[in-house]
DNA sequence: GGCCTGATGTATCGTCCTGATATATCGACG
DNA sequence: CGTCGATATATCAGGACGATACATCAGGCC
């Protein structure tokens, strides 16, 4: 879910939803936003997780703070507890299936500042190897079938494969790079 | 939802819901697999519209032929209905946001050669003008951040624009090149 | 002043997807 | 003859998505 880039970003500095959402917007790129319809429950999980809590707004009135019921306009702000932190530390650490997914790996490639330069390299490597083996199996997928598709399923296909080889290839130069000159760890 | 993957299929032969998802998983290359938790809820509500039926398979016992209950080994075979493809070429016919994005895209491009010239066109000009937008949005938030971003982010900001830019290049030669040789139409 | 628009901000709802799981049959191989 | 992997159908809990509702606030505009 929303666990890594909540609590990443939270990390960073104390911040309410609506904040969050835009960061999150525009920190991933490629890896799509979210809406407000995941956002909100994802908070209140973390909350009940005791992984972030929030923080007195300066204009919040007393009484009364049960999530959705609020007296007054209301900036909820939230910041991440000792316990957050260690299990944002965790889940970056993560090594497995779960890091190499789009999602799972564009995530933690946007906080890898704060990984070991040793995970960086395992998570590279894993990402590179699934995205390797899907790229193969495209390939001869297409090999099989190519002449029996039409012009337009041909180019959504090659186009696919080429993003798959591109991505291969981008991979190769971070885990290169990331050898050579290996940042300190956070 | 997987409507138009779904009638688009059974367009070309009747099938049943293992092989649809078969032919799912290559078809679409880069735009993802479904799983079987949204293929055969899919085909419930295909069948309740009268978008498909199902054909009498071989093995099939009579009676109780309720959905979930059924006696003998049920492969159980899917056809589209004359209702069916009249909707689904409504809908491969369709321009407007729905098929500018991602999946709506993907899943049009995939059943193009069922569609007139005239609609392929206005499509693929749609989302290169989406495409184009998100570049740009990409570009400029990404120049109005750049000195504050650490060396990954970084990386996966521009790795995500070169892949948005590498789109539009290729729906601009998908775009002339359906304007020089204009296949027919179905 | 009075009004409107657009950005800020929190929150929920219906619809649907995902990933895991259960169950059963079929063909091939030793 | 048993067992393994592919074929085949189906459901469930958890959660994401898109739309929507509801407020407040800053600024422009007449």
């Amino acid at each position: 879910m929303l666990e890594i880039p909540i609590l990443g970003l939270l990390d960073e500095a104390p911040m309410h939803g609506y904040e969050l959402r835009k960061r999150l917007s525009t920190l991933l790129g490629a890896f799509h936003a979210f809406s407000y319809g995941s956002l909100y429950p994802s908070l209140r999980r973390l909350l009940e997780a005791g992984w972030i809590d929030e923080e007195d707004a300066p204009e919040a009135e007393a009484g009364a703070v049960g999530f959705g019921t609020r007296s007054r306009r209301g900036k909820r702000v939230y910041r991440l507890t000792a316990e957050g932190k260690e299990h944002l530390a965790a889940l970056l650490a993560e090594v497995g299936p779960d890091a190499y997914d789009d999602e799972g790996f564009g995530t933690r490639l946007a906080f890898f500042a704060q990984t070991r330069s040793e995970i960086r390299l395992q998570i590279l490597e894993g990402r590179k190897q699934r995205m390797t083996e899907q790229a193969d199996g495209m390939r001869s997928s297409l090999a099989r079938t190519r002449e029996r598709l039409d012009r337009y399923t041909l180019q959504l296909q090659e186009h696919g494969l080429e993003t798959a080889d591109r991505e291969v290839r981008w991979l190769t130069e971070l885990i290169e790079t990331e050898r050579r000159g290996p940042n300190p760890g956070p």
